[in-house]
DNA sequence: AAACAGGCCTAAA
DNA sequence: TTTAGGCCTGTT
């Protein structure tokens, strides 16, 4: 990898596994949104960012320290996925499903951000997860300007958790919205320290998450997954329960994957749901 | 129009 | 420990 500042963008090249599409519309996060151009921009950790392809490079709208001191870490850009990926491929059907989505990299998303997101995504599919986020953000987050734009950052707990479900309403979140309050609370409150959680083992992390309210088994694995960067959580929805028990039958242990069956995981979902078109 | 969507909760076997 | 029904809302 290669990094040097031009014209007050970063231009990067990468030597592992990098792919735009993919990455963003792997089903890992819900606020990055691509252009005509292929361009996608986004905001995390309350920083809006645009990133485009340059021939074999690519452009990051930001200053160099910006990129160093945060999206480095976002793309998770220290770790080889091409190694990941090729150690995966533990036979025919991984090794086809992960060379569909060689490229892919898991994203190491805000904590807060991921458990709400999450708990939002149960029983929805992607475009009405993105568009209650969006609203979510624009009602409660706060408005920064980039590049001509307006963008709004992902409210944190301690605004979440004054709110409440009336207030939600915009959103039309449903049932969801007393969950979202209650995480807000438990975080906003410090009962729920997601810091700590992403030092304690997986067993722990989940079993803690999965005793807020409207959060379980499988959300929990994705905010353990995405949120607390443990690669070895290994979310089951109704697309991986589909793919596991045509190619592994009744009982799969996930742990062959292991220390990365997370990320095997997502080469799986991002495979079996490649068959649906635009969602 | 009724069923279903990237679940979860509760009640009941 | 497993199963059924209900839940907000939007789409098909």
């Amino acid at each position: 990898m290669t990094v040097r500042e031009k014209d007050g963008v970063t231009l990067v090249t990468m030597d592992d596994d990098f792919d735009l599409v993919k990455i963003f519309e792997c089903g890992q996060c819900f606020r990055w949104n691509a252009d005509e151009t292929g361009a996608y921009t986004g905001v995390a950790m309350g920083r809006p960012l645009k990133i485009a392809r340059d021939g074999d490079a690519f452009c990051f709208f930001c200053s160099r320290n910006e990129f160093e001191t945060l999206w480095r870490g976002y793309f998770d850009l220290d770790r080889s996925y091409g190694e990941i990926r090729r150690g995966v491929a533990i036979d025919d059907y991984m090794k086809e499903a992960s060379d569909f989505g060689a490229g892919i990299r898991i994203l190491r998303q805000d904590r807060w951000e991921a458990l709400c997101s999450f708990i939002i995504s149960q029983c929805n599919n992607i475009p009405r997860i993105k568009k209650i986020v969006e609203i979510f953000c624009r009602c409660f987050g706060d408005e920064v300007s980039y590049l001509g734009g307006t963008y709004y950052t992902f409210p944190d707990a301690d605004r979440v958790a004054r709110l409440t479900a009336e207030e939600l309403a915009p959103l039309r979140c449903g049932y969801r919205a007393p969950y979202i309050i209650g995480a807000a609370k438990a975080v906003s409150s410090g009962e729920l320290d997601l810091e700590a959680l992403s030092r304690e083992e997986p067993g722990v992390a989940l079993k803690t998450l999965k005793s807020l309210n409207g959060v379980g088994d499988k959300v929990a694995n994705c905010v353990v997954l995405f949120g607390l960067m443990m690669l070895d959580a290994f979310p089951i929805d109704v697309w991986m329960k589909r793919a596991l028990k045509e190619h592994y039958g009744d009982r799969f242990d996930p742990s062959v994957f292991s220390p990365y069956a997370g990320i095997a995981q997502q080469y799986m979902f991002y495979f079996a749901r490649s068959g649906e078109n635009g969602k």
